[in-house]
DNA sequence: TTGGGTGCAAATCTTTTGCAGGTGT
DNA sequence: ACACCTGCAAAAGATTTGCACCCAA
């Protein structure tokens, strides 16, 4: 069985997700984590950034087109990602996430989660847009 | 500009997935569409899975995690992934695409497509493990 | 001591792209 | 004929993995 070990690597990389309010992805985690372990490897950042989100200690946000983005919080709630500058951003919503799985008819499985995702533009772009 | 012109490539990717209920990765297609034209290339599926996409005529389900998926329906629904089996299948729900863009709160720019997403075990995946 | 963790580099997988030639209009 | 489209292959981008060494328990 895997026991999970103490590594400053992973502990490092989960206080750095902690810190920021957008979702960065495993190359801006490795950039920030080398600064202060400058030898870390970005094989270990996605090794680690795996490993956390099957723990459920950080959410992984698959594919918004281009690489995945990891979220340091892990409560429910939606996201948005502009499609214009492609930054992903949380949104403050009532409760879907409890609604949206009582919506569904006809399903025998069973459903544990949902996610849900806006696209759009964000308040910054929408401004130059209307330049 | 870029005036559209027909190909027999691209209705026939159209064609095949139109008969499809699941939702076929772009490998998935090209096996498909290779019976018809055998000298298909995958970069000529891929452009044209893009194109199609972005005329509104197919819709591409980006990253559950490994390859996209294309879905020849465009009328929003939501979709299941199975954790287990990795199916993707199409949900019967309420009219949660529409309400889900009204539960947002706080948010000063421009929401125009969202996209729901539930996990869990499908119906066959539930019955071998209550086995 | 022992098995998990790491750095490094190579490999894999998915998707995109440059180019020369083919084809619809 | 002109512009778009195709096949092919190489390139690009993201992520995984094999291996020898390192380190926490």
């Amino acid at each position: 069985m895997a026991t999970l070990k103490y590594s400053r690597q992973r502990e490092s990389i989960k206080e750095f997700l902690m810190t920021r309010k957008d979702h960065p992805t495993a190359d801006v985690v490795y950039e920030n984590v080398k600064k202060i372990y400058p030898n870390i490897s970005l094989g270990t950042v996605y090794r680690n950034l795996s490993l956390l989100s099957d723990l459920g200690e950080i959410q992984k946000l698959s594919s918004f087109g281009g690489a995945d983005h990891f979220d340091g919080c892990v409560t429910p709630h939606c996201h948005f990602m502009c499609t214009e500058c492609k930054r992903v951003l949380d949104l403050e919503t009532e409760d879907v996430n409890d609604l949206a799985p009582k919506a569904v008819r006809n399903f025998g499985g069973k459903i544990s989660s949902c996610d849900i995702r806006f696209f759009g533009l964000c308040e910054d772009c929408l401004k130059n847009t209307e330049v």
